[in-house]
DNA sequence: GATTTACTAGACCGATCGGTCTAATCTGCA
DNA sequence: TGCAGATTAGACCGATCGGTCTAGTAAATC
């Protein structure tokens, strides 16, 4: 009988975490394509025999855990801002800072998973492409259900999309321009405009 | 001699450019890793021995001329639409749709070159890093002298800033819901809530 | 303490990667 | 026509890719 199974959602915290932890930041910095299993191992500090056994399908099944571990973290960070009374457009504010983080961490400059894995993996991978609409339609519901909760006359929806296409684009540009603050800058422009 | 010396900006238009508008493709669609220099032979149904003629230093190369070619359509572009009256929101719904071009034509879907190689290229390769920031910039610059005409009141710079974002942003989020369409409504959006 | 199962470990594999190299062919000029 | 350089052609190369497989270790259950 499989430990899954007869335990209860034990779930392993160290190695399929550590993997899943250097798998987002690998594919949030050079893309699925250009990230090599090696990599990871060497980051995760594992062997490929404990990588195959967390993962049996392998990277594409380790980049739809990453996705889905970082959209619990983005919930979960969303969550906490609604808990305590913060409005959409902080929540956006804190995401643009979500996605700007790491810059002075001394880590290599990262990008967004949503639009790496969009852009180089999701045409060719149908679970990739699944958990990212629903990493994206998570972040949406909440910013869409604080802006409507504010503004019950205008479309929650429509802003949500908004927001959460700048947040995207400003974080490729940030790359561009190799300044992650610029995330920031151009979101906080965005917002200051609609005042 | 070399023949590019000898005769004037002759520049072979048949084989070159078929590389070019198959990087161009590939890049877009599949990222730059993604991308394999045999896929682009096929299309550009040119054998190994030309494409390493016309680009010595290999797949890095192609990748920065078809950041420069398209730099160049795309510069023509609004430039043709401001020599025709057209303003700086014109510009942005042509950019748009430009963006959204393609998912109708039967090719595959494609996302933003810009987008696609700063994901995934950018940070291992100094002069993509640089083909994209100018292209980044000639856009930008046209984006901003429109608006400085039309509003010189207002500061054109960070219209332009957001609006290229929205729209790599909106190419972003199309991608992720399979629906190119979504480009131009995120960003016609955006334009409607400035009015 | 024995047995069973989860997990670690890494040698190994074929396929594909980007890139090199030599030879053939085409093309324009004398 | 003959020559020189531009271009095409594709066999070939080592490196790396993602993935498999067998063996050994750790830990939980009886």
């Amino acid at each position: 009988m499989p430990a899954a199974l007869r335990s209860p959602p034990k779930e392993t915290p160290s190695t399929r975490d550590r993997l899943i932890r250097a798998g987002v930041h690998f594919f949030q910095t050079r893309g699925y394509h250009g990230t090599g299993v090696a990599a990871i191992l060497a980051r995760a500090k594992t062997p490929k025999g404990s990588f195959y056994h967390h993962f049996p399908e392998g990277k594409e099944q380790l980049a739809v855990a990453s996705v889905a571990w970082l959209e619990g973290e983005v919930s979960k960070f969303l969550d906490g801002l609604a808990a305590a009374g913060a409005g959409s457009e902080q929540m956006i504010e804190g995401i643009a800072r979500y996605a700007a983080e790491g810059i002075r961490s001394g880590e290599r400059r990262r990008g967004s998973l949503l639009a790496a894995l969009a852009q180089d993996a999701a045409l060719d991978s149908p679970p990739i492409a699944q958990s990212l609409q629903q990493y994206a339609g998570a972040v949406r519901r909440r910013l869409a259900a604080a802006r409507n909760r504010e503004r019950p006359r205008e479309d929650g929806a429509a802003f949500a999309d908004q927001a959460l296409a700048m947040v995207q684009g400003a974080s490729v540009l940030a790359r561009v321009d190799g300044d992650a603050d610029r995330t920031i800058e151009i979101v906080a422009a965005w917002l200051q405009g609609r005042r």
